[in-house]
DNA sequence: GGCGAGGATCAGCGCGCTGCTCATGGCTCA
DNA sequence: TGAGCCATGAGCAGCGCGCTGATCCTCGCC
């Protein structure tokens, strides 16, 4: 990541994207701009952004059907901007691979706080400041070795198993979709497979929880998705 | 946002208008005052206010008409002054963009403390922290773990309670119309159906709140929805 | 070529969340 | 003080959602 970071701003309307093009550069952000999708793709190619404000505009789904080349074609932080406050968008939008999603009509100061976030965790990540060992309970995970281990001896962990348990394990304490383990850990085409996912949840509780039929490490949340418990906390 | 906020009145009564203004000055703020539509419009661009006191005055609609534009044009608060018995006036404010209201006559204290809690979260805003974590009472929302403990000890909530619980928390302080809640947690289909929202509260409050049945965290203002409060007041 | 482990599917089951209705109570205002 | 609206409370039925068990398939290893 260079000195000054890039944002890219997808943004159909006008008068909004050179508001917020103003607005970044204000702040100190270099600022490319895309109109349309081939535009904005194509730029994301050129320019490689550290950022991408993307506005999914009004009716259509158009918006939200340029989430995932984004994601797969760079890893630069998504920012969806939405006038639609509505949370099954909010979670589509999640779903799809943004990283974090604001609403019309949108507060400047907030959006700059949100990207100055995102920028901040690059920089951890770049840095290597990431967490590798993650200790759960007696279970221990050093994401370094591939190595899980509880009570001292060494779990055998199949690659799905590993990928979902490394998975949470990044971000402990949250929760994390269904959505977001499917797409890390299977691939984008099957995010719908929850069946999946839930057999390899399974084979973790069996493997790493002390009495599997009542989860106290991963955790799951009605209707969300699931959660790796640092302290096992009642 | 300068040392001393900037408070716009627009009023076209002269006696009310004279009086806020008096009012407000004796509380150490810049005021401004606009007597019609048109003006008030221009001085939000010259002054750049921090509050917007908007009086819909009567019979006409004129009033309501300008919520949309100031909040297209300025970031600052909104808040409307009603007739005490027009349920629907408030809503029809709050729906098109207002951030609160008082209904008239109004205590003068009352209106002030409005101002204040609008003054302070905007600070929190520039001063450019994100909002993740709010305290109301013995009650801590984190929405960034997705977690709710009441008195250190977490909170189970159901995916509706929760999202309630987080646009409330969101905007604490605040209104929220019944139809503002229904459509960003049940979706826009579901505007009408106020009960499902009663009976999400309802748990909420079994929960959450000390005595159930003498709510102080999620109080209800009649006929147009609820607020979160933060220091449980009288 | 046989064997075992991991992954993909499918059917069955039970909990509890959600949706919905009826009954009760409180606040405003006439 | 009574009428009417609006909020609250309780109870119930359906089913969404998560969990379990079992089977088939594939791939790698011996």
């Amino acid at each position: 990541m260079p000195q000054t970071a890039k944002i890219l701003i997808v943004e159909d309307d006008a008068h909004i994207r050179r508001l917020l093009h103003a607005t970044m550069q204000r702040a100190g952000y270099d600022v490319v701009e895309a109109a349309a999708a081939r535009q904005a793709l194509s730029l994301l190619d050129i320019e490689r952004p550290d950022v991408v404000l993307l506005d999914l505009g009004l009716p259509d789904r158009d918006g939200l059907e340029l989430i995932e080349p984004i994601r797969l074609r760079s890893a630069a932080t998504l920012i969806v901007v939405t006038a639609r406050d509505e949370s099954a968008e909010k979670v589509a939008a999640l779903d799809l691979g943004a990283d974090d999603y604001v609403t019309k009509p949108f507060d400047t100061e907030e959006l700059l706080a949100r990207i100055r976030t995102a920028l901040r965790h690059q920089r951890a990540i770049a840095a290597g400041e990431l967490v590798t060992v993650v200790e759960a309970g007696d279970v221990h995970i050093d994401m370094d070795r591939r190595r899980v281990t509880r009570d001292g001896s060494e779990v055998h962990l199949t690659p799905k198993e590993y990928g979902v348990l490394v998975e949470l394990a990044k971000r402990p304490d949250r929760v994390l979709s269904h959505a977001q383990l499917l797409r890390t850990v299977w691939g984008p085409a099957h995010v719908e497979r929850v069946e999946y996912l839930r057999i390899v949840v399974r084979g973790l509780r069996q493997k790493l929880e002390k009495d599997p039929a009542r989860p106290r490490l991963i955790v799951n949340e009605l209707a969300v998705g699931y959660r790796l418990l640092l302290r096992e906390a009642g």
